[in-house]
DNA sequence: CTTTGCGTCAACCATTTGGTTAAATCGTTT
DNA sequence: AAACGATTTAACCAAATGGTTGACGCAAAG
C-alpha cells in the first residue's frame, strides 16, 4: 500500500501525527515508532533524539502556519481587499486541512518562545508597510495594522482552537460546526470591509 | 509570610501554576511539591492522584474561562452594545490577569473533549436567544450569533494565545505588545459596532 | 500520662521513557 | 560468493516519574 515510502518519510509522517495531537511532552517515542510500523531504535538511528525529531517537525509545521500572505500581497492587479480575500480563502482552506496545526504551534511557542528566533520573518513588517501605504493613498481607512492583522488572522485561526469549547457552549454537533467554519470566510471579509472600506 | 495558607491551599496554588504553564503531560508532581514547599507524598495524601489534582484545577480554571456574559446580559437598563462593552472590558481584564488561561483550557479541551460534558452550560443558548430577540426588535443588524460570538470572544482571547508568535512576526517587544493588548478593547467594540449597529 | 488520629517526611517501589548496543539482515560491489 | 556498508531488530540500561509505605511528631481527647 504505502510501501513506496522510505523509512525516514514514514517516521516523519508518524512523528507529525503524534506530535500534532499530543504535543511534545505528551508524545511518546514508542507511539511514533508503532505508528510508523518500525522499531523504536530506528527513530534514534535516523534522528538522534526526541528533541531533534521534534524540532524537524516543528520547523516544517511552522512554515505552513505562518501566513504566506506575502505572496498574495505582491499581485499589483488586485485591490487590497481583494488580496485579503484571496489570502483568507487560502488560509482557511489550509487550516481546514490541518485543523490541529494552530494549537500545536501556539502551544509550542508559548512553552519555548526562543524558537521564534530561528525564523527570520519579514512578512509582518511587509504587511504593515503595505497597509500604511494604502492608508496614506486613501485606499483604506486608517487602522492600526497590528490590531487589524491580529483580528483578521485570529478570526481564521480561532475556530480551530476553540472547536471543542464552542461545540459545548453552543450545543453544536460536528456538522453544525463544520457549517460555521465553511461560512467563516464571509464573516472575516465582512469584518475587513467594515473596518477598511472608505465610505 | 504566607504561613497562613493551609497545606491544601498551598498545593492547589502550586498545582495551578505548574499545570497552567506546563500542561498536564508536561507537569511533574515533584515540581508541584517543590513549588508548594512540601513533600511529594503530601500531594497524594490530599489528592489521590495526578489526574484528580488536575481535574480539580481544570474545573476551577474552566469556570474562570467560560465568559460570565450571562450576568452582564441580565441588566435591562443598558443597550445590547453597552452590555457587550461591559463584558468585553471585564473579560479582557480577567485575561490580562490570567494570560496563560486560554491556552491551558483550549489545550486540555482539545486533548479530551469529553471534559465538556461535566459543564452544563446554558450561557451559549442564552446569548443566542438574546441576540435573536434584539434582531427581531430591529435593535441590531441581523447577524449569525455563532459567528459573531466566535469573533467577539476570539478577538479577546487570541492576543493571549498568539503572543509569542505575533511578537516574533511583527518584531514587537514586551511593552509594544502590552500596548496592543491595552488598546484591544477599543478595536473589539469597533468591530461590534460596525457589525451590529443599525445605520 | 497515654492514647488516638491527623499531618509530614524520607525512603522505597514498579513502571515508563528516552536512549544505547551488539548482533543480524539486506543490498550492492568486487 | 566474499566483503562491505547501510539498515533493522531484540534486548538492554539508566534516569525519571507517579505512587506507596512505615515511621515520626504532635496536639487534642481520654
Amino acid at each position: 500500500m504505502e510501501e513506496s515510502l522510505t523509512t525516514e518519510q514514514k517516521i516523519i509522517e508518524a512523528a507529525e501525527g503524534v506530535f500534532l495531537t499530543e504535543g511534545y511532552a505528551g508524545a511518546r517515542m514508542q507511539q511514533i515508532a508503532d505508528r510508523a510500523g518500525i522499531n523504536k531504535a530506528m527513530l534514534h538511528y535516523y534522528f538522534r533524539s526526541k528533541d531533534k525529531l521534534f524540532e524537524l517537525v516543528f520547523r516544517h509545521k511552522m512554515k505552513q502556519f505562518v501566513p504566506q500572505i506575502a505572496l498574495t500581497l505582491q499581485d499589483d492587479q488586485l485591490s487590497f481587499l481583494d488580496k485579503l480575500d484571496r489570502f483568507v480563502m487560502a488560509y482557511l482552506e489550509m487550516l481546514r486541512k490541518n485543523p490541529s496545526l494552530p494549537l500545536f504551534i501556539l502551544s509550542t511557542m508559548n512553552r519555548n518562545p526562543d524558537l521564534m528566533v530561528h525564523f527570520k520573518i519579514e512578512v509582518g513588517q511587509m504587511v504593515v508597510q503595505v497597509m500604511k501605504d494604502e492608508i496614506s493613498k486613501g485606499k483604506i481607512r486608517p487602522v492600526d495594522p497590528h490590531q487589524f492583522m491580529l483580528t483578521l488572522v485570529g478570526m481564521c485561526i480561532f475556530p480551530f482552537l476553540a472547536r471543542p469549547v464552542f461545540m459545548g457552549i453552543f450545543n453544536l454537533n460536528q456538522e453544525a460546526y463544520a457549517a460555521i467554519v465553511a461560512e467563516r470566510h464571509l464573516h472575516v471579509m465582512q469584518y475587513a470591509r467594515a473596518i477598511l472600506s472608505v465610505s
